[in-house]
DNA sequence: TACATGACTGACCAGCCAGTCATAATAGAT
DNA sequence: ATCTATTATGACTGGCTGGTCAGTCATGTA
């Protein structure tokens, strides 16, 4: 038998000196000599693990939905109010090291949200994760924790477009860890006095 | 004398072209020619009006950047709750056309946030606006219309983060404009109510 | 040691496009 | 009418880069 390679390993790896590059330099301007060099291979090697240049940028994106997914809807439904913010406050927190992965998205992807499919592929994410909160929301105003006056249903929604345009403000802006906690705090804090029943 | 042409004028009718191409095609898919094809010009003729192909990026940014500063800073100081709400929700409320401006920046300048100088003049155009916040926050504070044991500076800043992740948010995933309304005016209320003095 | 097979490489090429420039069209002045 | 400064044009080119492929290397088996 001959030499013999895990190909995700490789795949995995590849995708880390890409991101890498792509950080620094820009999808656009850089090459796929580039990455290859990151990743310590010939430019040849790279297309025995990635058809082209695109399929590189697609698995980076699969990749890195996955790890979104798990981290807003792995959470358990709050009892509580805390609860609730915390989950909140843990959807804003990005690892340092995936922010930069937002601006290359959208270098990459901002053009093909002209298209009417991938749009709607990426709104359906956008509706589940409203509908998410939703459902949270509708659950703690059942226990009397949040006003019921409220739209559960528009609440849910609104909530996932403040927390991802958080997300989307710290990736594309560079806002640094510290300040983001802080933000993230507050915002915290203005959500769920803005959501208990007790106000005004 | 010869033939005359008001350049400002020619000016703008490229930028209204490019912007129109780079939203349908992307910024880098899209080449010279098309722009000048939807301008109704010869591609000579764009370079008698614009260096190269990244001048018009940077003359669109810079008209663009504009009207958001006129949007943002024009408002005059509220005295009231009410008035305070109003100008959020105007903050957020975006042109329809332009929304599509957002994509467009991201793909061509999304790079350049990886330089510090770029970044740094991004970052303190959002400090000025945080800032700006935190003054209407503190003036409303001292007319005791807002709880007086929040920072406003803080929340100055989250608030600028939110309502520009809101924005952002509706520019890249195309958001209906009445859907964002429905947001706006649900993100407003959350926000009046999460300041008020009474609340908890 | 010889061989088989998968892994790896980088020089090369085709296609693309930003930007140039030689030439043509236009319109105000006389 | 004619002249000429200015504006308009699009065929052309030079540079660049994604992708290929003919050849080399590494590893394990007989």
């Amino acid at each position: 038998m001959p030499k013999v390679v895990d190909r995700e390993e490789m795949q995995h790896g590849i995708l880390d000196a890409a991101m890498q590059v792509y950080a620094k330099k820009g999808y656009h301007a850089a090459t796929i000599a580039d990455v290859a060099k990151e990743a310590g291979l010939g430019k040849g090697t790279l297309y025995l693990y990635f058809k082209n240049k695109e399929a590189i940028a697609i698995s980076m994106v699969e990749r890195h939905f996955k790890g979104m997914e798990d981290r807003f809807f792995g959470q358990k439904m709050p009892g509580t109010l805390e609860e609730f913010a915390d989950g909140l406050s843990k959807s804003m927190e990005i690892p340092d090291g995936q922010s930069q992965f937002v601006r290359v998205f959208f270098e990459v992807f901002g053009p093909s949200f002209a298209s009417e499919t991938f749009s709607e592929k990426v709104a359906s994410f956008f509706d589940k994760l409203g509908a998410h909160y939703a459902g949270q929301i509708a659950h703690l105003q059942e226990a009397g924790h949040i006003r019921s006056d409220a739209d559960a249903g528009k609440l849910g929604r609104t909530l996932a477009s403040l927390i991802d345009g958080m997300i989307l403000h710290r990736g594309l802006f560079n806002i640094s860890a510290q300040r983001h906690a802080e933000m993230r705090s507050e915002a915290t804090n203005v959500f769920v006095r803005g959501l208990i029943s007790g106000a005004q």
